[in-house]
DNA sequence: GGCGGGTTTTGGAGCGCTCCAACGAGCGTA
DNA sequence: TACGCTCGTTGGAGCGCTCCAAAACCCGCC
């Protein structure tokens, strides 16, 4: 007789009951073992399916030696940029069957020390740091660990893939130089890449024999710090004819700051972003902007994190992509007719 | 005599040992239980820093009767509105302990059937379903479950949070009324969302005696879905002095669609958005759109999860919060003075 | 019909933790 | 001095799975 059974969820106990199994061999069955008989993976699945059996994550992780997840820590879901690195990075991971599972720094910091934490307790069997690592970083040593983004803030042991943002600011202020605007000015903000891109910037107009003017807005790299910065710049500056903003929110906070002065951009005003992220290439803004290859940077990380995983011993040698800039709708020839 | 030692990993037997108790003390300590002495306290918090101790989720999981977990699946790391969803269920759910999971749709198409499957497969404590529901999804009955910022699409005993679409498209259209517009397009995409919210336009058109006008674009809701269903909308209407789009970034795509075509927004067009999301709020857009009040269904939602946690049977009934329209400089009466 | 070799299947031993019942020590009270 | 209480602490059992060595099975061939 049965009384009102305690809905307690199937185990593989359960499955390999009612396909008429053991436990192990269910196991084999879940785990796409090939040495398995075509009737009984069939009775397996079938038992599955009828008990609506789902196996415990925690249980495979505790007796397996490896979780099949990677930790991405990023800094924070606003900054768009992450989103072709996840996709990079999961159509690299993805045929090894290894699956990822993102943090937000900014959000988490509330529950634990850092998101770090959260992935160490997990056991992933890999990290992707896409934040700018800083030295409270410290991971157990074996677990592979790519820096994905940054160059700075070194994670010892750590693998690095990053773009060379020296390189493309260079390159976007080339890009200004050569369409004929000499007074090129920067909007930066905090972070290593902002400093490395002010860099590049500085170095590309000294080439040029041009005065480098670098601006900031309240220290950080959001729209409302490009269009502080912008406007302290048109506004000490009036005759600059472009900017070159650390990334695409900043460049966002310069197209308000160059329409609220009446500025038409591109035929008064050229702006250049940085990064190329998805709101670059909308109709609104048509920026011009740098393509720091996120997507790229993101499966060689996944190759990177696939090679520590299959036992390489150490870090390969960081690897800087060469940035490329992709010219849009907001840069033009200084007085271009409009 | 030592010889190279492998590098397990330090259990809580480890710590036990070196901080010279039993490993329940040790257990005790971790999950900041009160009845244990101070003295021992220290010791073990002594050795968890020597030996760089952390607790494995997997084996505290297994053991353990939860996992002070929820996950929240979304649809797409690129529709910014689960940010401040986040934010308000993180705020909600942090004071008891639980901590959040979040899980893409898209991005793990290729890896799971679905990521409720990863969830379920976690044991989370409950579920946050940030996306329009679909008839797939089926979880196991006593499972926390609150879907949050849809109405539509039922998931069996979900407890339902989200805003009025109906009704704030309806105040959208109203403000504009009020403003004076009379010919007042709206770009509509999919979804279950986006169609409430034609229908609250319509209804305050009909109610307005005004005619209305819904356009989409290719169907979807993104930034070129906007622009395309502008232009179509400017094309065949081209009185129209009003559009409310079906959210922010299809409003940006408006924009675009009307500076290409010499119209000053809000002066010969007024444009109004839908969810207040951090575009909105930009120098740039300066955009009058509706507050989907997100971070406040997160924390509705956290208190929805709660309440179902600490074994309230059965889902409370629907809420529906009221929007709250955001007037910022996208909108202005027709034909006002630039 | 029995044997060797490969393939398929199985039970047992843990993984590292939480939970629980029980234990010892200290202390106030009879 | 003995008793009962409480507080702090402990060992044991078991969560659901994977891994491993060994058992069972199957086949062809002598």
């Amino acid at each position: 007789m049965v009384t009102s059974d305690p809905p307690r969820r199937p185990t593989i106990y359960d499955v390999a009951r009612t396909a008429g199994v053991s436990k192990s061999l269910v196991s084999l069955v879940l785990r796409g073992s090939p040495s398995v008989s075509e009737a009984r993976r069939a009775a397996v699945l079938a038992a599955v399916e009828e008990l609506g059996y789902r196996p415990s994550q925690a249980a495979a992780t505790l007796a397996g030696a490896t979780t099949r997840t990677v930790g991405v820590v990023i800094d924070d879901y606003r900054n768009l940029w992450f989103v072709e690195l996840l996709r990079g990075l999961q159509e690299g991971l993805a045929p090894h069957g290894l699956r990822i599972a993102v943090a937000d720094h900014t959000l988490n910091a509330h529950v634990e020390a850092h998101p770090l934490d959260g992935f160490l307790s997990m056991r992933v069997d890999g990290l992707v740091i896409a934040t700018e690592p800083t030295a409270a970083m410290r991971v157990p040593e074996g677990l592979p660990v790519v820096v994905a983004g940054h160059r700075e803030g070194v994670v010892p042991g750590a693998d690095v893939v990053a773009t060379d943002d020296r390189l493309g600011a260079r390159g976007a202020t080339e890009h200004l130089v050569g369409l004929g605007h000499r007074r090129i000015g920067h909007l930066t903000g905090g972070g290593g890449a902002a400093r490395l891109r002010a860099e590049g910037y500085a170095a590309a107009m000294t080439a040029a024999g041009l005065e480098p003017l670098v601006v900031a807005g309240h220290g950080a790299t959001t729209e409302e710090d490009g269009y502080v910065a912008a406007v302290r710049l048109l506004d000490t500056a009036p005759g600059t004819t472009a900017v070159l903003a650390a990334n695409d929110t900043m460049a966002m906070g310069a197209l308000a700051a160059a329409g609220e002065r009446g500025l038409r951009v591109p035929q008064d005003l050229s702006v250049v972003g940085y990064d190329d992220s998805p709101i670059a290439s909308t109709h609104l803004l048509r920026l011009t902007t740098v393509d720091s290859r996120s997507a790229q940077i993101g499966a060689v990380a996944a190759e990177r994190l696939m090679a520590r995983i299959g036992g390489s011993p150490g870090a390969a040698p960081p690897l800087l992509l060469a940035p490329e800039l992709v010219v849009r709708g907001s840069t033009a020839a200084p007085g271009a007719a409009g």
